[in-house]
Parts: structure tokens; sequence; C-alpha cells
DNA sequence: CGTCCCACCTGATTGC
DNA sequence: TGCAATCAGGTGGGAC
């Protein structure tokens, strides 16, 4: 569910609840969305201090400290949310996590499908690609004039850029006018540079409209974000584009549902 | 190593 | 109505 623009929103709303506050109890109930073990994350947890709120593409990191500090990292998966809300409110079905704050407010982690995960450490975002809002526009044609997948793979590849999805991979690739299906080394150095340009633009402007929301996704407040209505292909198989009103077309590459213009994009 | 595909979950929708 | 198939914003591991 969520990507880059839906994470900065929950981030930015976070930091106006969670720094500061010190967290004086944990429920975790939910195994499978754990891959570090309950205990352990209760005992580093309980009595910490979070002292800031941060994003690593598509990972929310909660920097912590009791003793030392630390990291807790939490992924949202598809259907994750991280809700901040009075500690009397009641709890709703899938709900896999409680931190609760020295302000009689929690911390709230749901997660319907049970892809998100929450752990300590963050050894694995070393791996992580740049940041597509930080990368030059050098730097992004090189990388991805070098690679023989193909271009939508490599724009969800995290290892290769970390924060777009399904949704804003195809959105990008539409206002670029490049096939989804194109290889990464065929393109010329101005079209790699359209896409470069096109991926921070359509991010840019989810982040400012809250993010989108097609079922799931709600910020830390619980409202949704209004993107989705500006979508351009995702979710408008065989609708008319909107610049030359030719079907578009639905076909599967990198293993998604994938929607583009048959004319415009090449 | 680079690339691709499927499993992992629940729930909504579609089609028979 | 009932039930099976398909699809959904995510990633990681294994096959090739």
């Amino acid at each position: 569910m969520p990507e880059l623009p839906e994470v900065e929103t929950i981030v930015r709303g976070l930091r106006r609840c969670l720094p500061g506050r010190r967290i004086t109890g944990v429920a975790l109930t939910q195994p499978r969305v754990l891959r570090t073990p309950a205990i352990a994350i209760e005992a580093a947890v309980t009595g910490a201090r979070i002292q800031s709120v941060e994003r690593r593409g598509k990972f929310i990191l909660l920097r912590l400290r009791k003793h030392e500090p630390f990291w807790l990292v939490i992924h949202l998966g598809m259907t994750g949310q991280l809700i901040c809300e009075p500690a009397a409110n009641p709890h709703p079905p899938h709900t896999h996590a409680l931190f609760e704050m020295d302000n009689g407010t929690v911390l709230r982690y749901t997660d319907i499908r049970q892809f998100g995960r929450l752990e300590l450490a963050a050894a694995r975002l070393v791996k992580l690609g740049p940041d597509p809002l930080e990368i030059s526009e050098a730097e992004f044609v090189q990388r991805l004039r070098t690679r023989a997948a193909r271009v939508k793979a490599l724009l969800l590849d995290q290892h290769f850029l970390a924060g777009l999805g399904n949704i804003y991979a195809d959105e990008a690739l539409f206002r670029a006018g490049v096939r989804p299906a194109a290889i990464g080394r065929r393109l010329s150095r101005l079209r790699a540079a359209r896409l470069w340009r096109a991926v921070r633009e359509v991010l840019e402007e989810a982040i400012a409209h809250g993010g989108s929301s097609i079922s799931d996704y709600l910020d830390s407040e619980g409202r949704a974000g209004a993107f989705q209505e500006r979508h351009r292909v995702y979710g408008r198989a065989d609708e008319p584009c909107l610049n030359c009103a030719s079907r578009l077309r639905r076909t599967i590459v990198a293993g998604r549902g994938t929607t583009y213009c048959p004319r415009c994009q090449v």
C-alpha cells in the first residue's frame, strides 16, 4: 500500500505527536509482523524516549533512547497503518502492536494482510538505493542506462531506487512517455532524464496532496489522501488516455498489474 | 551476479 | 445464494 508519498505523510504526522514522548508500555500481539522477537522489542522500548521520526525509502524509523540510542524500524507492507490516538479509543480488528505513551496516547499499528514488519536495528536499510527526491539527474541516468532489466522493474527495485511502488511507477512512466517494458540500457539520455524528472514531480505532487488512498491507506491521524483523484493511468485501464484519448492498456510487467497508454508511451 | 516469479496474508469483487 | 477464482499499494528467497 504505502509508497514514498504515503510514508512521508505518515512520518510528518508522527513528528507532531511522538518526539519527546516516553513509551510506558507495549503490547505486541502478532508475531508474524515481528522481525525481532517480541521479548527483545518490549525490553528495549519500554521506558525509552522518542527522539525523532525519520523515513528511508518506505521505511519509518523511530529514533529511541533509553541508555543508548537505537532504532525501531517499521515497514507498513501493503495494508499497514500507524495511528496516534487517545489510549481510550477502541482497537480495530488487525491491531498487532500498541505503544503506550506517557501522555495518555497510544501509537497503534494495524495491518490486515500482515506484510508489514517491526524490528530493532536498521541493518537491512544499508542495502536501500538512493532516495528519488535526492538522487541527481546525472546519477539516475547513469544507473538506469547500465541495466538490462525493464524500466518498471528497476523503478520498483528498492535497491535501485528507494520509495516507488506500483502506483507511482506507472504514473511516472506515463508522465515521462516511457513504456513500462522498455529496457533500461536502451533508453536515450534524454528519455532517462525525462523519467528522472517525472519521478520527482509525481512524488512531490502526491506528497502535497497527502498521498493516494485506494482502499486502506490512512495517515497518522486517520485521514485519507487525495492524490488518487489525480492518477492518470493507475486504476484507469480501458479508460481514455487523458492526453490522446486512446484506450489505456493493462499488462503484467515485473509481476505487477501495469497500466499504460500505447500511443503516448514509447 | 542480474533478473524474474511466486509465496506470504486477508478481504473485496467478479463470474459461474 | 454459494463458492471458487482473481486481484490488491509490499518484499524476500529461490530458480535460472
